[in-house]
RNA sequence: GGGCGAGUGGUGGAAUGGCAGACACGCUAGUCUUAGGAACUAGUGCCGCAAGGCGUAGGGGUUCAACUCCCCUCUUGCCCACCA
C-alpha cells in the first residue's frame, strides 16, 4: 500500500533528474542540417557567463523561447536552438582581476556552471553546437571578419579624441557611453586623443534605417535605432570670412555650416563654431586671444556630463571676427561655444535665435540681435519674444516672403542656394563610427601589423589566428596601450609584406565584435576552414526568433545588423537582416529591503518635521544587521547579485522543481511585462503542477490503450444495451462528457495558439481551466468505475495532456508519457490536433441588451437564425417589462453574440 | 525637452468594438483531519437588507454598443536628450 503511494507521489526531483539524463543520452536535442522538414532557428542573446550564475530572472527569456522551440519541434520543424558564451570582454576580465584569476581558466568554469543551470531548468539546447568566443577556433574568424571589413575599406585607424573610461582604462564606443558615463562602471568619461580603430558603420546608416521596415521587431526598438542613427536632412552653407577678419596676406576658406533650416538663413545673426574647430585660432583677433584660449581649455577639461547637460546656461566667447551671410551680404560675428559639437555636421552652425531655442538663449545672454524670419501675427516683434518661435506662420524676410513655415519652403530654399552656388543639400547622421579598439587584454587581438616601411599591413589569412598570448599580468595599464604592448614576443614580428621588422597592433577588439556574427557560427560551429559554411548558413539563417533584453537596442542589435549587411555585400550570405522576429522579455523585480536616505538639513533651514525623502538605498545582505528590521523600507527592484535579492533556479528546482518554476515564470504576467517575483506565486505554480500530477495519476487506472479504435464501439454498446429510444439516438457520450471533451479540444487549440503568439500566461491559464474541469469530472465519478464512454474520454485526456504539457513542463510530460507505457519522448511526438467539431459549442449564450445595458441572457442552439433570436429576445420577461410604454427604434442582432434593443 | 509604453478588484493579471474582472494570489466559511502553511467544497469588484444602482486614472467625443477607437488632462515606467 505504502509502496503504491510512493509510486504515485510527485517526486519532481527524481523525475527531472531522470529525464534530463535520458534526453542527454538520447541526444534528443541534437539537430542536423537539411531534410524535408521546414527549419526553425530560435536564438537567445549570447550571454556572458558571470560568476554569479543565472537567477530566475534569466529564465524569463530562456524558458519562453524553449517552450516555443519545443512546440515547433512537435509541429514538425527541424529546430536549431543553440547556446554559447560571449566570453571575451571587460566583464569577464574585471571579474578575473577581482578574483586574481586567469580569465582563460575562469571563463570555462563559469560557462560550465551556466550550462549546468540551464540543463537543470530543462532547456532544450543542442549543446553539440556550443561555442565560446574567447577560444582561438572562434576568434580566428572574428579576426578574419575584421580583415574582411578592413579590405572593404570599413575598418580604419584614426587619431581623434575618443571616449576614455579612466577606471576601465580603455576607449569606449559611442553606444557604450550612457549619460556621459561608462556603461559598465558608471565612471564619467573623459576625452582623450588616441590612435584607434574604427568600423565605418556610418557608411551603412541609411540601409540600417531602411532595413528596419523589413523585419518584425518591437516598434520601440526600431524607433530607438532610427533615433540613434538620427538622419537629418538639411543643407551646408558657406559663409565667407569678412576681408578684415582674415589674417593679413592670407586667404581663408569660407566657414561651412550645416543646418536643417536653410529657410531661416535671413535670420542668422551670428555663427558659432565648436571650440575644437580648426579655424578658431586663425580667426581669433589678437585682443581676444587670451579669453578664447582660456575657453577652449576649459571646454577640453569638461567631462561629457558637464558639457551635455541641456539645462545649463549657455557659455561662449566672441572671436572678434566676422563672416558674411551669403544671402544678404551682412557681416555676422563669429563665436565659439561648447553647445556646438565638433563631431557632428561641420562643427559650425549659423545661429538663428528667432527660430532655435539654443540660439535664442545664447543671443539673449550675449545681447546679439534677433531677427524674425517667420511671423504668426503682425504684433509679433523681436523684442516681445520670450522663446524661439516654433513652426507656424509665414516668411517676412528675404525673397521667399509669404512662404509657409514648413518643409516645402526648406526644399525651395535649398534649390535656390544650389542655384546661387552658396550651398547644397546635405544629409547628416548622428551615428558615429564604431570605435572597436580596446586597451585591454581579454579580447580578440586586432590582426594588423605596423611596419615602418609598408605602414599598416593586415595579417595574412593563413596566419590567423593572431593568438592571445598567455600572460601573468594582464591588468589594464592606463598608458593608452593594452597590456599586450608589454610583451615583446607578441609585439615584435616581421612584416608580412616586406619581411622587415614590424610591430603588432596591441589593441584588442571590443566584445561586440564577437557577438556581431555568432548567430552565423551556430549554423556550422566546428568549421575549421571557414567562419561558416555557406550551405549551412543558407539552410538555417536568418534567425527566425530572437529573444533577449531591450537594453541592447542600440548596441549589439545595431552592430550585428551592420556586420550582416557587410557580409551580404561581400556575397558571403544572401540575406542582409540577421533577425526576422525579435521579442524582448520583461524585467524581473524582487521585493528588496532598503533604507530611506533623507536630504541633509541645510545649515540655515529649520529642522521642522522630516526632511523630504531624497533617495532610497538597498540594504545589501551584509548591511542588513546595521538597521533594525522594522525600519527597513521595502521596494521592488531589479533582481541582481549587487542588490542581494537573487533567487536562483537551483534553489527553486530543489524546492519546487524545474517544471513548477517554468509554470510560474510563464504564468505570472505577459512575456514583455516587468514582473514581481513572489514566493506565493512560486508556491501556487507548484500546487498546480502537483494538482495536474495527482489528477492524472489517479485517472491513470482507467486508461485504455485502444481507446481510439473503441470509440465507435462505445456508441454501439450504448445503443444496444439501452432499450428506450432516447438512448438510441443519443450520441456516444453523455452531455457532461461531451462538455469535457469540448473543453479538451478548446484547450488544445488555445495552448497551441498562445504559444505561437508568445502569450504564455493565458496559455497556462487555459491548462488550469481544463484541470479544474477535469477535477470536477473526477469528483463526479465518485470512485465508481467509469462507463465505456467515460473510459474512452479519460483515455483521450490521459494521452493528450502530456503532449500539451510537453513544451511547458517537459519532465512531467515525459514521465506521464512513460506511465502510459509509451516509448520515447513527447518531444518526438506530433503536437496534438484539435478536432473542430469536438471543440465547437452546440449551444450559445446570447446577451440581451436594452440601449447597450445588459438585461438578460438567452441560451439557444448554435444554428438558431437571427430572426428567431430576435423574437426570443423581445419576448424575454425582463425585456417586456422594461420596454413597457417605450418605442423600439431599432434592434441589432449580432449573430452568436448579442441582441441590442434600441428604445426610447 | 523628445520618443515609446502603461494606468482595470485588496494583489498579479484576463477581455482589443459586443456578458468587465478569465486564471491565479489573498481573504471568508465549511468538509476531512491530532494538527495543517495539505486536499476538497462554497463564496469573494463597490454601494445596498433587497429590488437595483455604480464601476476599467479624470474629462470630452465617435458608435446601437467603448477597458478597447479619437481629442484633452493627470499619473507612471523605460529609452534618448544642446546633433544645429
Amino acid at each position: 500500500m505504502t509502496d503504491d503511494r510512493n509510486e504515485n507521489r510527485y517526486d519532481f526531483r527524481a523525475i527531472e533528474a531522470k529525464w534530463q539524463q535520458r534526453w542527454e543520452e538520447a541526444e534528443l536535442f541534437r539537430v542536423r542540417d537539411g531534410g524535408d522538414r521546414p527549419k526553425f532557428y530560435g536564438l537567445d542573446f549570447f550571454p556572458y557567463p558571470s560568476g554569479a550564475g543565472i537567477s530566475v530572472g534569466h529564465c524569463r527569456n530562456y524558458v519562453p523561447l524553449d517552450v516555443a522551440c519545443r512546440q515547433k519541434a512537435m509541429l514538425g520543424y527541424n529546430v536549431l536552438h543553440p547556446m554559447g558564451w560571449d566570453a571575451f570582454g571587460q566583464p569577464a576580465e574585471n571579474e578575473a582581476l577581482k578574483r586574481g584569476r586567469n580569465p582563460k581558466e575562469m571563463v570555462p568554469e563559469y560557462a560550465a556552471n551556466y550550462k549546468r543551470q540551464l540543463k537543470l531548468v530543462g532547456i532544450s539546447y543542442d549543446w553539440s553546437r556550443e561555442v565560446n568566443s574567447s577560444q582561438p577556433e572562434y576568434y580566428k574568424w572574428t579576426q578574419w571578419l575584421f580583415l574582411l571589413l578592413y579590405k572593404r575599406g570599413l575598418a580604419y585607424r584614426a587619431n581623434t579624441p575618443i571616449n576614455w573610461c579612466p577606471v576601465d582604462k580603455t576607449g569606449l564606443a559611442n553606444e557604450e557611453v550612457v549619460n556621459g558615463r561608462c556603461w559598465r562602471c558608471d565612471t564619467p568619461v573623459e576625452k582623450r586623443p588616441m590612435p584607434q580603430w574604427y568600423f565605418k558603420i556610418t557608411e551603412y546608416a541609411d540601409r540600417l534605417i531602411s532595413g528596419l521596415d523589413t523585419i518584425q521587431w518591437p516598434e520601440g526598438i526600431k524607433q530607438q535605432q532610427r533615433e540613434w542613427i538620427g538622419r537629418s536632412d538639411g543643407a551646408e552653407v558657406d559663409f565667407p570670412v569678412a576681408p578684415q577678419s582674415a589674417p593679413p596676406g592670407e586667404t581663408v576658406a569660407p566657414i561651412r555650416v550645416f543646418t536643417t533650416r536653410p529657410d531661416t538663413l535671413w535670420g542668422a545673426t551670428f555663427l558659432v563654431l565648436a571650440p575644437e574647430h580648426s579655424l578658431v585660432r586663425m580667426l581669433t583677433r589678437p585682443d581676444r586671444r587670451a579669453e578664447v584660449e582660456e575657453y577652449i581649455e576649459r571646454a577640453a577639461r569638461e567631462t561629457e556630463i558637464e558639457r551635455q547637460s541641456a539645462d545649463r546656461t549657455k557659455t561662449g566667447v566672441f572671436l572678434g571676427a566676422y563672416a558674411v551671410n551669403p544671402v544678404n551680404g551682412e557681416e555676422v560675428p563669429i563665436w565659439i561655444a561648447d553647445y556646438v559639437l565638433t563631431g557632428y555636421g561641420t562643427g559650425a552652425i549659423m545661429a538663428v535665435p528667432a527660430h532655435d531655442q539654443r540660439d535664442f538663449e545664447f543671443a539673449r545672454k550675449f545681447d546679439i540681435p534677433i531677427r524674425l524670419v517667420y511671423r504668426t501675427s503682425q504684433d509679433q516683434t523681436e523684442e516681445s519674444l520670450t522663446e524661439a518661435l516654433p513652426v507656424g506662420g509665414a516668411a517676412v524676410l528675404g525673397p521667399f516672403q509669404g512662404a509657409p513655415n514648413d518643409k516645402s519652403t526648406v526644399r525651395k530654399v535649398i534649390a535656390y542656394l544650389e542655384e546661387k552656388g552658396w550651398g547644397q543639400g546635405r544629409v547628416n547622421f548622428r551615428l558615429r563610427d564604431w570605435l572597436i579598439s580596446r586597451q585591454r587584454y581579454w579580447g580578440a587581438p586586432i590582426p594588423i601589423v605596423h611596419c615602418g616601411a609598408c605602414g599598416t599591413v593586415p595579417v595574412p589569412e593563413d596566419q590567423l589566428p593572431v593568438a592571445l598570448p598567455d600572460v601573468e599580468k594582464y591588468a589594464p595599464t592606463g598608458t593608452g596601450e593594452s597590456p599586450l604592448a608589454g610583451i615583446p614576443e607578441f609585439v615584435n614580428t616581421t612584416c608580412p609584406q616586406c619581411g622587415g621588422p614590424a610591430r603588432r597592433e596591441t589593441d584588442t577588439m571590443g566584445g561586440f565584435a564577437c557577438s556581431s556574427w555568432y548567430f552565423l557560427r551556430f549554423a556550422d560551429p566546428h568549421n575549421g576552414s571557414e567562419a561558416f559554411g555557406r550551405e549551412a548558413v543558407r539552410y538555417w539563417l536568418p534567425v527566425d526568433l530572437y529573444v533577449g533584453g531591450a537594453e541592447h537596442a542600440v548596441m549589439h542589435l545595431l552592430y550585428a545588423r551592420f556586420w550582416t549587411k557587410v557580409m551580404h555585400d561581400a556575397r558571403l550570405i544572401d540575406f542582409d537582416e540577421p533577425f526576422q522576429r525579435l521579442r524582448n522579455q520583461g524585467m524581473l523585480l524582487a521585493y528588496t529591503p532598503g533604507r530611506e536616505v533623507r536630504a541633509e538639513q541645510d545649515q540655515n533651514g529649520d529642522a521642522e518635521g522630516d526632511a523630504p525623502i531624497e533617495d532610497w538605498k538597498v540594504l545589501r545582505p551584509e548591511e542588513r544587521g546595521s538597521l533594525p528590521e522594522d525600519q527597513w523600507i521595502w521596494r521592488w527592484v531589479k533582481m541582481s547579485k549587487s542588490m542581494g535579492n537573487v533567487v536562483t533556479p537551483d534553489d527553486m528546482a530543489e524546492k519546487y522543481g524545474a517544471d513548477s518554476l517554468r509554470f510560474y515564470g510563464l504564468f505570472v504576467a505577459p512575456f514583455e511585462e516587468t514582473v514581481q517575483w513572489t514566493d506565493k506565486g512560486m508556491e501556487a505554480a507548484w500546487r498546480f503542477a502537483s494538482r495536474v500530477w495527482r489528477l492524472w495519476t489517479e485517472l491513470r487506472a482507467y486508461f485504455h490503450p485502444d481507446w481510439r479504435t473503441s470509440l465507435p464501439a462505445v456508441a454501439n454498446a450504448i445503443a444496444s444495451t439501452a432499450p428506450n429510444s432516447e438512448a438510441q439516438r443519443a450520441p456516444e457520450m453523455a452531455d457532461d462528457e461531451r462538455k469535457l471533451r469540448r473543453k479538451l479540444h478548446q484547450t488544445i487549440r488555445k495552448v497551441g495558439e498562445d504559444i505561437e503568439n508568445f502569450r504564455f500566461n493565458t496559455c497556462v491559464a487555459a491548462l488550469m481551466e481544463f484541470t479544474n474541469e477535469l477535477s470536477a469530472f473526477r469528483n463526479s465519478l465518485g470512485g465508481n468505475d467509469p462507463s465505456p464512454s467515460q473510459t474512452v474520454l479519460v483515455s483521450e485526456i490521459l494521452e493528450t495532456l502530456p503532449l500539451l504539457l510537453s513544451p511547458i513542463a517537459p519532465h512531467m510530460a515525459d514521465e506521464l508519457w512513460e506511465r502510459l507505457d509509451k516509448p520515447g519522448f513527447t518531444y518526438r511526438q506530433p503536437w496534438p490536433q484539435f478536432d473542430p467539431q469536438a471543440a465547437a459549442e452546440d449551444e450559445i449564450t446570447i446577451v440581451v441588451q436594452i440601449n447597450g445595458k445588459l438585461k438578460d441572457r438567452l441560451t439557444v442552439p448554435i444554428d438558431t437564425p437571427s430572426e428567431e433570436i430576435e423574437k426570443q429576445a423581445l419576448a424575454c420577461e425582463k425585456v417586456v417589462s422594461e420596454l413597457n410604454g417605450k418605442t423600439i427604434r431599432k434592434v441589432i442582432v449580432v449573430p452568436g453574440k448579442l441582441v441590442n434593443i434600441v428604445a426610447g
